[in-house]
DNA sequence: TATGAATGAGCCTTCATTCAT
DNA sequence: AATGAATGAAGGCTCATTCAT
């Protein structure tokens, strides 16, 4: 098991942790595996997180405001630039939180692993951070739709689905991916082509799109 | 705890197995509770099965192969039929798997939990399922994009990809979900929706994808 | 796990039973084992035996008598024999009952193997197989000591364990031997030379052993 | 179940594990006794031993080191004394580890227990201590006979063996003798009789023991 | 007479948590 | 602020035994 020594006991333990739950689950990560990961003792969690699930709601906080401050949504892009490079800003922040190495890479995974199996955190994470995300990419749907459809219409919900569908594919199945197709690697030029395609699937989808049926 | 009566002692730990496990993940799954729900001895697993992994593994193999006899991914389509029905049919078919009800509703969420987190299993179930359901989809993307495009393309994967994906969304996110869109059911008419909105969305997109950049 | 097919069923168990006990314990050793290599079912022993245990007491019953009937103490010398040839056929016979390879190795071992750690059995078979052996030491030690004293003196007694123990000691710390003098074997002719050498030993013993203190 | 306190939580551990071990082997003995003897919780065994194995080797070397360290060969003999003498003190103390009572009286059962059924810590205690005795006893062997053999030949090492045997065949079969001569006890002035016994028995074969065959 | 399936008690181990220092 | 030792509740697994056939 890998040691390392950085910042003080607490956000030792939150890196730690942030580690080794992204990667085994939060019930199979033990305790006491993160402390000797962290170098602290055993009882450090309890004080100064209360139990393992504080600890644990500790660690979305940061790995959702760490995410999304390292790759935010726009990448920087301005807030008029044309929809299409918004769309591709938008698409390769998400894959790059997902996918991206460093110091921090179990945000993604840890973001992705919290909306698929919600503990009592969801209700803060959704209101605090997924439902500026989801506003942001239906108001882009929306626009490149340019059709009348607005924002707040299924039709942009759904759209929007579609997009976040694709960016998560490939983390959600990424050992079949590996087997599927063996080249196909998630180094910085994989990711951008991958977030060009889905892009690029997305705008010719958008742009075509027909007239919504008659519910 | 629910408890029930049906079919023999294996069957019943089957069944009871699908439902917990699919539900806690391998690891929260409880033996104890697995057996409680089927009315049988804890020792009933080792007998059957020798431990929980291989409770899992044949849980599994039951789950896809289920799964897929109870909807598979031409809904009873002539071969030769639309390219446009027949996407209709595997993306319909894909999302019944993972949302629709009934006695083994637990056979999708399964299939989605070992490919996000694979056991050993994993190259069995990729060689003997997902392998001819990758090919089928290549193929209709292929079909569809209708510019040359073969189904060995990586443009064809990355496509299919992209429709998996979407399919894959909306049972990844569930809780994420009911939450921006309480509106959305996922019953039989909201499922049927939702696969008339990927398919048209994805053949859309084909249809329309710009030509293949050069590497 | 060896497997073979010998007489009936009672009798496969018995002569399974004997091999696995008497290398791992009775404890130690378990019914699905022992049915196993008899290819009976698991049932069977309680069938014929009762249960475990009245497994063992049958199985103990059969090394005594088994192994007596093989290697009687006198191995077939005339009663009236030189004591000192007596004594090597004593001495000889022991050592091939606990050493002795062939169909009912078992023998010995589980025979010694009860008067370490005697079970309720332990008063029958003192009274039929231990009993006789011990006098009929205790007399070729009376013989051999030549002095005076009787067969059922306390000298005799202690002259008798003196020998039983030189008989015992390499069964009972067989791998110590092996390690400390990998060169003795117990094969045919290491058992012989053994047998002669304790018998020396101890006739040179009793020969000139000085007389009793005084209590 | 006795239950007793004394030393801090590891050593009452080692203590009742010996006491229980003993007396019942290594597979019958439970965690739980030896922890309800020792007023310990059921985990105290994993904190401070790793597993039941752990705690075994532990009190293996205990057992080792506390019996040769209050009865150590030579009884405080000088090593110049006579080879009698040096020989009635190896045959005592070997008498007062198996059969000495008190606060240790586990240490002798535990010895001769993995000298028979042998664990991977045989190894160890056989170059650590086994070897040392050995030794001693071939020296001790060679200098009674004087007639030309060295202590590493096999006539000195099967002498020692029979010694030993002699040492350790009361201890082996204590059911058994209590059963044939009721009269003979193990307390204090019974050890010493029998030590005096071995000791002269051993030296009369010793000392009157005819030249070796010729192999 | 014999069997495959099922049972319940119990074992070793693991883990989050707490306590005394 | 931090620690090493200790705790109690489960958890997975094993085993001798029994049941229905």
């Amino acid at each position: 098991m890998e040691r390392f020594v950085a910042g003080d006991t607490k956000s030792r333990l939150i890196d730690a942790a942030g580690r080794i739950i992204s990667e085994k689950g939060f019930k199979a990560a033990t305790v006491r595996d993160i402390c000797r990961m962290a170098e602290a003792n055993v009882a450090a969690v309890h004080y100064h997180f209360g139990d393992k699930e504080g600890l644990y709601k500790a660690l979305l906080e940061e790995a959702f405001e760490l995410g999304l401050k390292r790759y935010p949504p726009d990448l920087g892009l301005a807030p008029n630039a044309p929809a299409e490079e918004r769309l591709f800003a938008f698409v390769h922040s998400f894959l790059l939180r997902m996918l991206g190495g460093g110091r921090y890479a179990w945000c993604g995974k840890l973001m992705a692993m919290e909306l698929h199996e919600p503990t009592q955190a969801l209700d803060h994470l959704v209101a605090r951070y997924i439902t500026p995300l989801s506003r942001l990419l239906r108001h882009l749907a929306a626009d490149l739709l340019n059709d009348g459809t607005r924002p707040e219409d299924d039709r942009a919900f759904f759209c929007a689905m579609s997009v976040a569908g694709q960016c998560q594919h490939i983390f959600r199945n990424r050992a079949v991916i590996d087997k599927l197709c063996p080249d196909f690697k998630t180094d910085e030029a994989g990711i951008a082509a991958l977030a060009r395609h889905i892009t690029e699937f997305s705008i010719s989808a958008l742009r075509h799109l027909p007239p919504a049926h008659k519910a």
